[in-house]
DNA sequence: ATTCCACAGGAATGAACGGAAC
DNA sequence: GTTCCGTTCATTCCTGTGGAAT
């Protein structure tokens, strides 16, 4: 009996939706092609390369057309004699300093047997390996930061384009393209930084619908089988996006969600309701996943702006909400956080979406405070609390407690 | 125009911890 | 073992601030 056998009942290519696919063109990019290219022809000229500096919100193209020109560049590279071109592309997401950004690159540069830690070398002697094996490599090298505004300091940013002028390498030519999401953390770069990593500035603007949706249909050519895939799923897709900050990323994630649940499904069409249901599980994981980062105080602090909601009591200032996260904090046998700190989880569960914030303003007679609702359907809350918030066994003692009403409900449904 | 409320959030500092090097 | 080093989570102290009240 055959146990596994391909399903090709929806998907011709279901990899051309998934973030790493490459198309073989770029939809609705043309100018920002043109300068991107005038930018990297030092490279194939053998000069000293640019750096270059990418901003623009996410899921724009920075990514994909960063990765088309580089491909074309290290190709054609190749059929130039004496033209050593190695590119070294780094996703700076969830990496907070400039010596893990290091580490990494270095460990990128080395064979799995000589890898570094992440930890227990000082800075300098992280920079000391780089450098010596980015001579090792010789030729021109171009170094990708995505992401970079998650980086918390300077420090790569300044040592890296200036490494040669300082005599930390001889051999390597060296070129970097940083890619940020945050227009704010060019702002914020010291003017050191500033001049040497913004040699060349290029602007992604947002996606409008239309380009939107010749990018999806381009997709769903590729990804689909013909005809499997309703006409309102694209114009669906494409208004999410749209509305989102022309998210083009946004808009093929949920077209992948919703192919899915119809091959789940055995459906032979994907239709906009399959969107809509999958548009509803991607919201659930992204707030499980946002909880699952959380320390236990953060997650305390969300299950009392949770009690307070289902109690019809948001939206809920800062002071208000700290008698329910104390009470919650002596339930479990915790001593509350200071106040100072639990303003900076609210600002994390803010950050996350899972909360949404209002600045009030009463003047002399009230002063300036923050109001918090929660962003999300509380089952999906529920959800993502319920193991973590058992395993510290929260539930029974807050029912003890006598959490009374919806929040005792919710407490013993846990 | 000035005062002032009530909090936001920056900066400095420290404890705990994992890892490297000696 | 001890000494460094970087990271994370926390506390303490403090300055900043928008707009109603004066």
């Amino acid at each position: 009996m055959t146990l596994f056998e391909p399903d090709t009942s929806i998907y011709d290519d279901r990899d051309a939706l998934r973030e790493d696919y490459q198309p073989d063109s770029v939809v609705g990019r043309t100018e920002e092609l043109d300068a991107y290219k005038a930018a990297l022809q030092p490279v194939i000229n053998g000069e000293q390369p640019n750096n270059v500096f990418l901003y623009g919100k996410t899921g724009v193209g920075k990514t994909v057309t960063t990765r088309y020109l580089l491909d074309h560049l290290q190709q054609d590279a190749a059929a130039h004699e004496g033209l050593d071109l190695t590119v070294l592309m780094l996703n700076c997401d969830g990496v907070t300093s400039s010596y893990q950004v290091a580490t990494r690159l270095v460990n990128r540069l080395r064979d799995e047997t000589r890898q570094i830690s992440s930890t227990g070398y000082p800075l300098a002697a992280v920079y000391e390996k780089l450098w010596a094996d980015l001579d090792a490599l010789g030729g021109t090298v171009l170094v990708v930061l995505d992401e970079i505004d998650t980086i918390e300091d300077d420090s790569i940013l300044y040592q890296l384009p200036r490494a040669r002028d300082n005599d930390n390498i001889s051999e390597a030519k060296l070129g970097l393209i940083g890619i940020s999401n945050d227009f704010e953390f060019r702002q914020e770069l010291s003017s050191k930084v500033k001049s040497s990593l913004c040699e060349t500035e290029l602007h992604f603007p947002t996606y409008d619908a239309n380009e939107l949706r010749s990018i999806l249909e381009r997709r769903v050519e590729v990804a689909f089988r013909d005809d499997v895939v309703d006409e309102a799923v694209v114009r669906y897709c494409a208004a999410i996006g749209a509305r989102d900050a022309g998210d083009a990323r946004q808009s093929i994630e949920l077209l992948m969600k919703g192919g899915d649940l119809a091959r789940e499904e055995n459906a032979d069409r994907v239709t906009e309701e399959h969107v809509k249901r999958g548009k509803e599980l991607l919201e659930r994981s992204r707030v499980a996943e946002g909880i699952a980062g959380l320390t236990s105080h953060g997650r305390y602090i969300l299950y009392a702006l949770l009690t307070l909601h289902l109690e019809d009591e948001t939206p809920v200032r800062t002071r208000n909400l700290r008698p329910r996260y104390t009470t919650i904090c002596h339930a479990v046998g915790n001593d509350p956080l200071v106040p100072r700190r639990m303003r900076d989880h609210l600002g994390d569960l803010t950050m996350l979406g899972i909360a949404d914030v209002t600045e009030r303003n009463e003047g002399r007679r009230g002063g300036r405070y923050r109001e918090y609702t929660l962003q999300t359907i509380p089952e999906t809350v529920v959800d993502a609390l319920d193991e973590t918030i058992r395993a510290v066994g929260v539930h029974q003692s807050l029912v003890d407690g006598g959490l009374r009403g919806s929040a005792g409900e919710v407490a013993r449904e846990f």
